[in-house]
Parts: structure tokens; sequence; C-alpha cells
DNA sequence: ATGCATAATGTATAATAATACAAAAGGAGG
DNA sequence: CCTCCTTTTGTATTATTATACATTATGCAT
């Protein structure tokens, strides 16, 4: 799945120093992603990354500075399309995604920076949303209807 | 020269939406800079430059944001090979670099931010440094000196 | 389910960029 | 002026990346 995969890619990017789409290939092929390099090539553009000099001398991947809309809008898709259905318990919110995509929709969320929201923790298919309180809870659901309901990408008026 | 090939690229850079190094390369041949795809390829790599996203979806040579030592060692090397001598006049000083290398040589002093200094005017191979006032040209002029005799090098302890 | 539309990916290749190596162009010191 | 050393550039090639086109998956409405 894309957005799992992509994730990875930024989570590799930023553990090694990675110079080309190829070595990029071998480790998403040691984390069981069996892509192509056209695919890479393309979730490179999409992810924004750039290909800076390292300290060394030497050219390598990394997340490019130049977006301020973009991202979010990459994250309003990741979590439009990633969701699959959520429910509250007390101050929690459990949130089902796809499988493999839990930690990358934990952190759209995260980079969302919506209000009353502690925090996230993700597994797999799953991530919990702590609210500071059970009388919150209602926002914050509130706030996913519109955001699946694409009522907010008006708000960019 | 080099540098002011260099200073042309940026410029040009910040001018049009460059997708190629062959893009660049026929735009520099428009300013009488005869090079390679080779040449350019290098210096890129030198001014750290980026290839971006273009809000028009298409990919982009864009200054890259991830230099502090880095750029500051550039100007310094800039300046130390493209001034052949100077002299003050009043509150001015006027400065001879290699022909062409005026103005990359004024933006090198800009961006380096010498206190004292107000502001740059630059020409082909000249440019006027205008200081706030005549007293302080000696602590200016020190401050070149110790460029070029390499004791700033010690100042990154 | 079936058919249609859309999105994601692979294949093959063209386009683009990096570089090994060689050649020229500058100096600095004698 | 010559020799040695360093820097810059070109040439030719390899390495790397982007993409046109074909194919496969995925969802959605019937």
């Amino acid at each position: 799945m894309r957005y799992s995969r992509q994730n990875k890619i930024l989570e590799l990017i930023s553990t090694y120093d990675i110079e080309t789409q190829d070595m990029l290939l071998k480790l998403l092929k040691e984390s069981d992603f069996e892509v192509t390099q056209a695919t890479i090539s393309r979730d490179i553009k999409e992810l924004q990354l750039i290909k800076t000099l390292s300290p060394s001398g030497r050219y390598k991947y990394a997340v490019g500075n130049y977006s301020d809309k973009p991202v979010s809008e990459r994250f309003l898709k990741i979590f439009r399309e990633t969701i699959t259905s959520y429910e509250s318990a007390e101050n929690l919110i459990v949130v089902k995604t796809l499988s493999g995509c839990g930690n990358a929709a934990a952190e759209a969320i995260d980079s969302m920076a919506i209000s009353h929201v502690v925090g996230t923790i993700a597994g797999d298919n799953t991530f919990l949303l702590i609210v500071d309180s059970k009388s919150n809870v209602p926002k914050v659901l509130e706030i996913f209807n519109d955001i699946i309901t694409m009522r907010l990408r008006n708000n960019d008026r």
C-alpha cells in the first residue's frame, strides 16, 4: 500500500544517508516493500524529497522545506484514504486504518496539531488518539467528520 | 570565469523555472558562457542547488536551505579569489575584482553582513562599498585583511 | 457479481545528471 | 622562460532518474 511505503521511505531517509533510488529500493525490499525504481521515483516526487549534499560531499535524499500547503494537503489525503472507521471510549478515540497504515495516519494526525489531542499511539492497522478530556471528544470527532466530508478544504479560502 | 558563471546561474534560476541542466546550458550560452553540461553539474553541486517541485508540478532548480557554514565558506572563497585590490576614499571603499565578478563579490560581502557596511553597488569588475562613517573605514579594511590572510578561519573555533 | 472508472504499479526506455579520466589553463618559484 | 603543482574544464561514458505506455488492482454503482 502506497502510504505505508511512503511512510517507510520517510523513515529510511531520516535514518540512513540514501544516495540513490536504487539504494532506497534495496532498503525497502528489506522491509518487504517489493517495488520498482519507477514507483520510488514517483513517491519521491509526491513526497517532495530533494537530493541535497550531505556533509561528506555526497548526495543524499532529504525532505524539502518548500512546503506549507502541499504537506497538509498530503496529510488530509492520507487521512481520507487510509482511515476506515473510528469510535470513542472515554477520552480515547480508537481509529482503524488500512493495514500497515496506522503509523502514517497517526503521524498525519500529529502533524495537524488538532486541539485537545494530546497524543497518539499507532499499531499496524489501528491507532489510539488521546484527547485531553472526555468532554472534548465530540469536538475532535466533528473535526474528523469535517475532514472526511472535505468541509475543511473550504477553510483555505 | 567560474564565479561569474555561478553568479549568473543563481540569477537565472531565480528568474526562470529551469527544469534541466540542458535548459540552463542554453540560457548560459545566451549570456556568452560557453560551457558543457558537466561543468554545470559541478556548479550545481557546489552551489548546493536542489531540484524542487514547482507549483505547476514540474521539477525546477532552486537554492537549497541546508546551508549555514558551507555558504559562508563559499563566500569567503569568492572573496579571496576574485578581489584583486581595494582602496578607500572618505567613507567609501573601491574594490577591484576580476572582470565579471563584481556582482558575485559584492553579494558575497552583502551576505557576510559586516558591521558598518551600509551597502554595495557593483559593476563588472569593481564594486563600491559604502561604510557608515569615514572613521569606521579602518575597521572594515582590517576585516578585509583578516579574510584574505585567512585569519577569520580560526574564528570558527 | 459485472462493468466502468480511477488509481497504482510495472516495463521498457528516453531523458537527465554525475563522474573517471584526460587535457588545458593558470599561477608560484626558480 | 621553464617546471611543477593546482584548478578548471571538456570528453566520453556510466549511472541515475523520469516517464510513456501497458497492465493490474481497487472501488463503486448497478
